[in-house]
DNA sequence: CGGCATCCGGGAAGATACTG
DNA sequence: CAGTATCTTCCCGGATGCCG
């Protein structure tokens, strides 16, 4: 039954660019739409299916099926089955997709320099974190040493700073020398926006425990480059 | 009736992801279809629309149409004029145009562990030099100093190297070391495939005038990151 | 609840033909 | 040469429904 279908595209059949250029065989692989923001949200270690779409707020859940299937053969994607109690499915990057870590690093930089970015809308935890991997400055950190913990939605991170490098993973907070407690968004807004933390926190839009000023020094460690079109070019 | 559909979307109306992470509006800006190879095709200067049609195989004229325009109005493209004698219009990257070349030697050497990656597909001329800014590895050049011209079907390019840096430009080869004719593939095979000079000029696929020595040499600059699954990982 | 198959409407991409 | 016009095909996004 429906033999022809199967025949007509047997498999993949996808669409390649024919183009010896490694750049092109990266779009071919990753350049389908939501295929590197799923990358990316695995970046911090592994998912369930559910996490992915909550995480990618607009993706369909036959997207991302489609997403995830193609992204496993190609050798990017495993999925691994947690043992019993947790017996739940996961998804997780192989070596060679936790490489594609620069790629997204790269394109974060360059696409804040633009002048039509809009960083009020939503942004997951892991955004954030890849974010400070990707704009730590290490000269403006200094000797710095400490950690932040945070806690946003059900997911916890914890930050840490020393010999002018940054770790950012997922993980448990307890024992930072600070732990902040609220949205993503918020997050962004202190570090990036400049908003001072008291503002915040009057809001209730923030929780702050232990080492205040930590926080602070914390918050201007991560500049961003200048918009294009800016005169302070 | 319907008006609420017409209002909806007057105009624009870009799909986006509607994300603040700078990954996500980086492919609002440049992850559609065609978007990036048409940036990398302008990487080495300004082209007319025929040349961008030619370098991409596979790209149909109204696409092309589409995408030019659209990196125009997000301030990547510009659209010049020539001056006459030579009227005619170009299309030309504007600076921060220009800054996404990490994003594209980023993706380039990633994605060259692919062990899906067919290099005997075909490769523009601006390609090949991309690549090898992107994979020139100063520790192999030592003190090399040297300039190779390329004649690329119409195109003509200089790679120099000196003090442990490269450079590759479009212009021209004359007062070159040595100049290779020859496509784009043929210049690949020798770099990267390790095919010898003799081989391909036996078969005349390639024409070397000047100093030989220093082509061998210059071939062994840029190596290839392993396979993934290679056993010598 | 988690994951996947299916159907459907709209829109983007691809191929071809045509025009200034 | 530099695109436009048209048609077809395919992908994306949303909804529903099945199954463990």
């Amino acid at each position: 039954m429906k033999l022809e279908k199967i025949t007509s595209k047997t498999k993949g059949a996808r669409r390649t660019y024919e183009d010896a250029c490694g750049t092109a065989h990266a779009l071919d692989l990753i350049g389908e739409r939501w295929a590197l923001l799923v990358m990316r949200e695995l970046l911090l270690g592994p998912k369930r299916f559910s996490d992915l779409r909550a995480d990618l707020p607009g993706i369909s859940a036959n997207v991302l099926t489609q997403r995830l299937e193609g992204l496993e053969e190609t050798g990017l994607v495993v999925r691994r089955k947690l043992p019993p109690p947790a017996s739940a499915q996961v998804y997780e990057l192989t070596d060679w997709g936790y490489e594609s870590e620069p790629i997204i690093q790269t394109l974060g930089r360059w696409a804040t320099r633009s002048p039509l970015h809009d960083s009020s809308l939503s942004l997951s935890g892991t955004s954030l974190m890849l974010s400070f991997r990707t704009m730590f400055a290490p000269e403006r950190a200094g000797d710095f040493v400490g950690s932040i913990g945070f806690r946003i939605g059900h997911e916890r991170y914890r930050v840490t700073i020393a010999d002018g490098r940054i770790e950012a993973v997922r993980g448990d907070p307890e024992g930072a020398d600070a732990i902040l407690t609220g949205s993503a968004p918020v997050m962004a807004a202190i570090v990036y926006g400049g908003v001072p933390l008291d503002a915040l926190i009057g809001e209730s839009a923030l929780k702050l425990e232990g080492d205040r000023a930590l926080v602070e020094r914390f918050a201007t460690f991560f500049p961003l480059p200048t918009k294009v079109g800016s005169s302070v070019a």
